[in-house]
RNA sequence: CGCGGGAUAGAGCAGUUGGCAGCUCGCCAGGCCCAUAACCUGGAGGUCACCGGUUCGAAUCCGGUUCCCGCAA
């Protein structure tokens, strides 16, 4: 391809994950965004009004035209043709759009649809891959740049970036961390492709994992499993659904715990102790400090707040 | 107007037949001790979210407002 032209994108994107790979293409002048396709607006929070997805007002913010779809492959409901609203693109880059995209989509743009996929593929194939590689102990992980073909998650690679995980790395702050580093080879890997300087690598199928998506269950503590599992839960499940456990009818939320030094062989399984100022809780094997939580109704408090006000809830085990 | 919980000292929480504003912790001063996050003594710190009503008297009862949070989506 020429240098003085420019490639012709639509960008499909909902959530936060997308924004720096936006931010990323519209601030590089190699790149022409045509439309952003992002979900339909949808009630969120606690008032019933409809919220705009990130992706809309970061497009709406930089004057390009946005479609939202119910279904995309259902052309009529967002063309009046029924046909797709764009037929001369050279690529369509894909962040965390929330929707599969269909082979009659996929066949569109000149040169390919493009996915940023948040993990070292065929690693965590699928929509809970930051989850997984901090659920599993991972010491590093990092973003793929993808061909997409019509399965989830298993067209040939085009580069790869790595990052390290902290022993504390959260679900939050390793979202933040992925998504910018994906973003930040995204242009120049679309661009190599684009121009032919890129071999794209089928995935190596036999080292293929492939993780469900997460849901509010999985955030349920299980205080029969390892203090050193649940630890790595919490942080997993950081900030939705985040890891929970009843106290009483209430819902218990455990922000952050650290795994406890020290054993306490006398106390039981799932109770609420304290020892040393410090808020403790009795897991299967080892025991958790708890540093942060948050009951039901209340605001995120220390354990040592906690400790303060709750002395009679001292003692009972958490279901 | 989706369902529900909450607002009281710097923090976390008690506090209804309406009657002097409390507890744990922190903070300040002093004491004990080789020493301490331990222990003892004393102290400061409140417009009980806001507005109005009932009452001799309201944190408490009634009406309204604002803000925070959990669920759901």
């Amino acid at each position: 391809m020429k240098n003085k032209q420019t490639i012709k994108t639509i960008f499909m994107g909902t959530a936060d994950f997308a924004i720096p790979s936006l931010k990323s293409i519209l601030n590089d002048s190699r790149f022409d965004v045509v439309a952003v396709f992002t979900q339909p607006d949808k009630p969120i929070g606690r008032s019933s009004k409809l919220q705009e997805t990130p992706i809309k007002k970061l497009a709406i913010k930089n004057g390009i035209p946005v479609y939202q779809p119910e279904n995309i492959s259902d052309f009529s409901s967002y063309s009046s043709n029924n046909k797709f609203p764009i037929l001369d693109v050279d690529v369509i880059i894909v962040v965390s759009y929330a929707q599969i995209i269909p082979k009659t989509i996929l066949d569109i743009p000149k040169y390919a649809c493009i996915n940023v996929h948040g993990s070292l593929l065929p690693k965590y194939r699928g929509s809970s891959c930051i989850q997984a590689s901090i659920l599993n102990g991972d010491n590093e992980s990092g973003a793929t740049i993808m061909l997409m073909d019509e399965k989830m998650d298993t067209g040939d690679v085009l580069r790869q970036a790595k990052t390290d995980l902290s022993p504390k790395e959260t679900t939050a702050s390793l979202f933040n961390k992925i998504s910018q580093i994906g973003a930040d080879i995204l242009p120049s890997t679309v661009f190599d492709f684009v121009s032919g300087n890129i071999k794209p690598e089928p995935q190596d199928n036999s080292k293929k994992s492939i993780v469900k998506k997460t849901i509010k269950e999985n955030g349920r503590i299980d205080w029969s499993m390892s203090a050193n599992h649940i630890e790595k839960q919490i942080r997993a499940m950081t900030t939705w659904p985040g890891a929970w456990t009843k106290l009483d009818a209430k819902i218990l939320k455990i922000l952050e715990a650290d795994i406890a030094s020290e054993e306490f062989p006398k106390k039981n399984i799932a109770e609420l102790f304290t020892e040393n100022k410090n808020l403790y809780v009795k897991c299967g094997k080892g025991t958790l400090l708890l540093k942060l939580i948050q009951i039901e109704g209340k605001k995120a408090i220390k354990g040592v707040d906690f400790i303060n006000g709750n002395k009679n809830l001292l003692g009972t085990s958490l279901k």
